[in-house]
Order: structure tokens, then C-alpha cells, then sequence
DNA sequence: GCAATAAATGATATAATGTATCATTCTGGC
DNA sequence: GCCAGAATGATACATTATATCATTTATTGC
């Protein structure tokens, strides 16, 4: 069930291929096979999952230690993120768009479909929990979350009927 | 390194004792062992850590199962809480206190000692965070963050010398 | 173009983590 | 003491992740 389409998909990695280059790195056919598999996937993705996927498409077999050294690359390079809270990974949304991760990045999990939603950090939500910290003494360094809900359509699933 | 005194030690296990009682559940040797493990350490735990500390400091051998299946228990009587983000475990900071777990509970990781400082989530916060799952249509069920940061021990070494 | 160098991948082994399953022991109620 | 259920022991195995070294592929300077 491929959620994107061909064209979408060329263009993402066209882009993908852009970035790494201004970055001196290079989009080989294994990271782009294995960004491509998380483009395609509609919900995070660990690490052996990618490497079926992977393998499932192609004839020559990947090692597994190939699936984790892409995916660290694909992450450096902002291409991918990885969820903590499940060690899974994402394709990152802004991609193709000349959005830069300057602030804290969020993930929206749905619990209904497993799909990620990634925002920005809100200037409200940062502020409300450095404060937070602050009153046991806490300087927050880094923020990253991973919060669970509903999405938009399977809350119109549920109480929409089907 | 024991940075808890043996009469607080003795009397948060008692109070979870008695927590365990009004739930109907058994505080056993066993369970009693990891979580005072747990309590003891200065930092976060993973299974197989408690699992050597519990070896170490006995002769009859816990099996790992055991430990994975005490830790659920415990987790369930809300005398430890699981950190998803490294998958480690610590020891309620509100056991011998009345302190229930109404709203969300976060904690701050310091990365500096390691060490877990617990705080319920305050209602800006969780109402920012609301907010802005709301502008990508989601609706929040549960929070619990896990926020990196220094600790102020931590803020103190680094700038007042040693 | 070609050797020298670095980057990337392949291949294998193994460590670390987590779960399934069934046997055994312990506990409280009768 | 006996029984039922809870808890633990024990074993095997599945999954996930890393270490290491060999091989291949790309890049750079000449």
C-alpha cells in the first residue's frame, strides 16, 4: 500500500540527494533504498523492520549492520528521525521544504493508526516546561517528545461511524 | 556507594509494603530486593543492571525472566516508573509520601550525574503542549515526558570549579 | 588514466536484551 | 493437611544491537 506517490517520492529523494550534497556526504543507493523504504512507510519503522523491507525489494541481500549505519547517517543528516520511546525511525517531513530544525522538533503519535505527525516546538510549550524544570533547579539542554493521541481521521473514525 | 541511609531505606520499603497491602498485591523477597536496588542507585536502572546488582548482592540466582516480570509488577503498583526513552527504570520519588499520580509525571534527566529528578507536569505545560497538538488536529491522551537537562549540582560544579 | 587514500559496504561472529513456556515452589483459605 | 492461585525457577529461544576485519567503491592528487 504505498501512500506517496511515485512522483512525490522521486522528488523527496531528489532532494534528500541535494542536502547530502551540500553537506559533502553522499546519497548512495543503499541510504537512498533505505530512506526510500521509510518515505513509502505511513508509520515508524525499527531498524530490522527497514532491513525486510529492504530485502523484500531486492535480490541482493543487506546485513544488518548496514540498516544501522545508514540509519545513523540518515539521522545526522537529518533525513530520518528516530523515535525514542519506541526505537523506531521516520522519514523527516521537511524534506523537500526549505524548513530548517532550528527549534525543538515533537513527535504526534496515533495510537489508532500509528502514523507520526512532526511539529515544532510552540514558543508556549518550551517557555511552560523550561519553567518547569526550572523550579527544581533543572536547565533543559535538549527537548524532544513524543506524545500519543489521536489523529484527525481516526477521531473522525471513531465518532463518524464506518 | 549507598546515597541513602539504611533507616530511609527500610522505611520506604515498609510504606511500599503497605502500598502493595491496600492493592491486594505481595511485596515478596524478590520484589522487595529489586526495588530496593532501585531505590539505592543514584540513576536509572535497566533490567539487566538490576538483574547483576540483585546477583551480586545475593547467592541464589534471579533469573533474568524474573526480573522483567518483578519490574512489570512493580511499574504497575507505581513503586518504579519505566523511562521510555532509554528504557531504564527508577524508583518512585512519592512512595512514602501520600503524593498520588493524578495528572501527567515527568522527568528531568540530568546529563551531567545521570541522576532523575521527578515533577508532575504543571497545567501550562501540559496545556501548551494541548495546544499544539491541537493545531495539527490531535488530541493529546497521555503525557510523560523525559526532559534532558543539568541538574543544579550539576550547573554548580561546572561553573563554581572543584 | 592511475595509484594512493578514504569512504562505504559485506560478512561473520557475538553481545545484549526481551519473551515464551512449562515445571516447581510458595501462600492463604478452608 | 489440602487445594487453588500466585509467584518464581529454569530452559530455550527470539529479537535487537554491536564489534571486527575483509572487500569493494569512490575521490583526490599526480
Amino acid at each position: 500500500m504505498p501512500n506517496i506517490k511515485q512522483s512525490k517520492l522521486d522528488s523527496l529523494l531528489r532532494a534528500a540527494e541535494v542536502s547530502c550534497a551540500e553537506n559533502g556526504a553522499r546519497l548512495t543507493q543503499r541510504r537512498r533504498h533505505v530512506l526510500s523504504e521509510l518515505m513509502q512507510s505511513s508509520s515508524p519503522l525499527s531498524a530490522y523492520e527497514v532491513l525486510d523491507l529492504c530485502n523484500r525489494s531486492t535480490t541482493s541481500a543487506m546485513p544488518a549492520m548496514s540498516v544501522y549505519r545508514i540509519l545513523d547517517f540518515l539521522e545526522q543528516q537529518l533525513l530520518v528521525h528516530r523515535l525514542s520511546t519506541s526505537n523506531k525511525y521516520v522519514s523527516c517531513s521537511h524534506i523537500a521544504c526549505d524548513h530548517k530544525h532550528f527549534q525543538a522538533t515533537h513527535f504526534l503519535l496515533c495510537e489508532g493508526c500509528s502514523s507520526v505527525e512532526e511539529v515544532d516546538a510552540t514558543e508556549e510549550a518550551s517557555e511552560a516546561l523550561e519553567q518547569m524544570a526550572k523550579t527544581v533547579g533543572f536547565k533543559l539542554t535538549t527537548q524532544q517528545f513524543e506524545l500519543s493521541g489521536i489523529c484527525t481521521t481516526c477521531q473522525n473514525r471513531a465518532t463518524g461511524g464506518v
